[in-house]
DNA sequence: TTAACGTTAATCGTTGACAATATCTTAGTT
DNA sequence: AACTAAGATATTGTCAACGATTAACGTTAA
């Protein structure tokens, strides 16, 4: 498959983004959907040669890449999808608290009526995945809930740091199990989440949003068997 | 200058680092040093001259610094250091505000007594470039109390997140006011900090950390004349 | 004054080459 | 058979030169 084969409006998409930049979204999406297992190598000149370009855009693609944490990279060896261990996706975990505490108490001041539509609507797709036990479709609906929560936060800065550690962690649960199980649990603690945006309520969303997080990084342990006391 | 110039071991430098990765490192050094201003062109091939290169390794150092938030590329007309708004500084100080509290309630947790001994040594230092009115000297110590008490933390993704959020925060104190005034008060709050974190009082650390940085964001709006309603 | 045109300079991307390094293969030895 | 060492191979790192594309600027003409 070739760059070129995308679908809406390719010239355009050259003309603003150059080479490196696109192959940077591409190799990205091949890991995030797992078409690169973690822990692979990427082939400088395969690749290159795969999407029907030099090498030079697809090495300055890895430093991009090795530098927002998706690829490791290796002198004389080459560029890995990174494996993310237990350990730092529970660092991550660390993070996400706080972050998502933030965003709680950010939202319920910022968020419109359209967004707060948009997340009943998922909210209620989550339920009917869960109903249909659809593990897979649950886990989209639920990083779009919560992508869409940050993003009603309207802080750019907040955005792209949040984004770029759910990123992280999906390198994580891709190491492993799909999902971590609880989805019921999870789809109530959304809906607390989301009546306490609706009340304008800053300090209740954040604080609910923030246990919401506590109670995924212990179902995330209990999926791994891991000690509380880790 | 040339990049082979390094004072400590040039050649190991290069056989453990690539070149872009030197190239990465010398240019942000340039950036965070003010040597380069904020807004300015970085011009690939006199860099690359500069430093005695190709264009290769520098393009990939631009990615790198891109993906970084350091600087800002835009197709056919090069790179950009970047400017920080006023806006964004803001966005910043509301995340350092949710993470410098997770700051505070781990490193009560985690800090050594080493650790601490050297908060109380800058602690005093920066009393001492306080008396002497030295901005310059207690915005370093400044950056050194504050790093080393994420450093402390021992998570890894909080520490680079949190590093990766100051520079940023650098390049808008690059474009304007070199210092936001208060140094007295600012100490007194970073004693009280040590005080907590020296009890193991996590709590009161994680609050007195987080109140340290609303106050400093307030500094920064006085000294820019900003409503504090923005 | 404004619009069209041409020049210039920079980035973007390609190609081909070579060196340095890592990895695999193979032959030889114990 | 197992281990070792030398050599072959593959890959990355870097360079140099080239053409294409684009943005910026100055000039000219209406």
């Amino acid at each position: 498959m070739s760059l070129g084969d995308t679908r809406e409006n390719p010239l355009k998409l050259v003309r603003v983004n150059s080479l490196s930049v696109l192959v940077q979204e591409e190799i990205e999406r091949m890991i995030l959907s797992g078409e690169i297992a973690t822990g692979e190598w990427l082939n400088e000149s395969s690749l290159a040669q795969r999407f029907g370009l030099s090498r030079g855009p697809v090495r300055e693609a890895f430093r991009a890449l090795g530098e927002s944490g998706l690829v490791r990279i290796v002198k004389n060896q080459g560029v890995f999808v990174r494996e993310v261990s237990v350990v730092e996706a529970d660092q991550i975990y660390d993070l996400r608290e706080a972050l998502d505490e933030l965003v709680g108490r950010k939202v319920a001041a910022t968020a419109t009526r359209d967004q707060i539509k948009i997340l009943h609507e998922l909210l209620d797709e989550m339920d009917t995945a869960t109903g249909a036990n659809d593990v897979t479709r649950y886990h989209t609906l639920n990083l779009r809930f919560h992508d869409l929560l940050v993003e009603s936060t309207a802080n750019a800065k907040l955005i792209i740091t949040y984004r770029r550690l759910i990123k992280e962690l999906h390198l994580f649960r891709l190491r492993g199990l799909a999902q971590f199980g609880g989805l019921r649990n999870s789809n109530e603690e959304h809906r607390m989440i989301v009546k306490a945006i609706e009340l304008k309520d800053a300090e209740t969303a954040g604080r609910a949003l923030k246990a919401h997080v506590v109670k995924s990084r212990d179902r995330m342990h209990k999926a791994y068997g891991v000690n509380a006391a880790d």
